[in-house]
DNA sequence: TATACGAAGGTCAAAGAAAGTCAAAGTCAG
DNA sequence: CTGACTTTGACTTTCTTTGACCTTCGTATA
């Protein structure tokens, strides 16, 4: 079985006990596998990625950490579902009938739907056309995960 | 858990009783945390300064002390303030302060805090460090203009 | 009154502690 | 043999802790 994926199963064991999300040590676990640090920043990046459900924050420094929070699946599936289904790349136009069809079941309110339009729009997203609808997807994405209820 | 977040916790600690200012003998309580005084400037430098909602006044000599209040403004003003506060750039570390600061002072709630630090994360913006900060500025900018109310 | 001294607090840069990035090298299934 | 996924490591960035040195203020005393 390769490293990664003996890493990934330790990290969801350790959300198993715990609540839904767990703090590491990114040198610490690093040492614990007898890895190089950045084989963590592997694992998470191709294992705990939004599309995944989950949502990862850290902090540099002494005493800096890696927070990785999972977001509960079945109890807010048509979010889950809407988020593992956009791909990389998504249009403001796409991403607008997802927010009002969002709004129109209630499933998120209407400050949050703005907040949504206004991190998705393409005026507000000033970047070169090529990358646009990439970097639209990413946030959408990372948004929607932080609204899944629980 | 770090140095710096026990003393910000004790000296907000102090203000939750109190009314919303406290005055600290710098040497006393570097002593009581057993570490060197600057460390106490450090704290307040970097958990206590106005954009988090604090004034701080100091006063050398004998009877010197540290006084740390609490300021308070309208939810709007305060947005509005900081949204032209912001100029053309704005990293992720100062975007978080302000975020935190907005909450502490429940100008907005947890969700729509989650919104906000997610669509002005480093993790998110996957775009070229040269146009980064810039993008945040903006996408942060126009997020705070749908949260003042009318 | 002038001054010197001690008692605060202030500043800044270096050292230390984590985590992040990126690309090269390795592995392995098809 | 090729392309996709993994492993590794050199280098970077961020945040915290520490300490040497500076400034300000009150007060005792010459």
């Amino acid at each position: 079985m390769r490293l990664s994926d003996l890493i990934e199963e330790f990290i969801k064991d350790l959300m198993k006990d715990d609540t839904d999300s767990v703090e590491i040590q990114r040198n610490e676990l690093a040492e614990y596998f007898n890895c190089v640090p950045s084989q963590i920043n592997y694992v998470i990046a191709t294992r705990f990625r939004p599309s995944h459900g989950y949502y990862v924050e850290s902090k540099r420094g002494g005493g800096g950490h890696i927070k990785i929070s999972k977001v509960n699946i079945t109890k807010s599936n048509h979010l889950m579902h809407i988020i593992t289904s956009v791909g990389e790349k998504l249009t403001m136009q796409e991403a607008d009938v997802f927010i009002d069809s969002f709004l129109a079941q209630n499933i998120i309110n209407e400050k949050e739907a703005k907040l949504l339009k206004t991190a998705t729009s393409d005026n507000v997203l000033t970047v070169p056309y090529e990358i646009k609808d990439e970097l639209r997807a990413n946030i959408f994405k990372n948004m929607l995960l932080n609204l899944v209820e629980e």
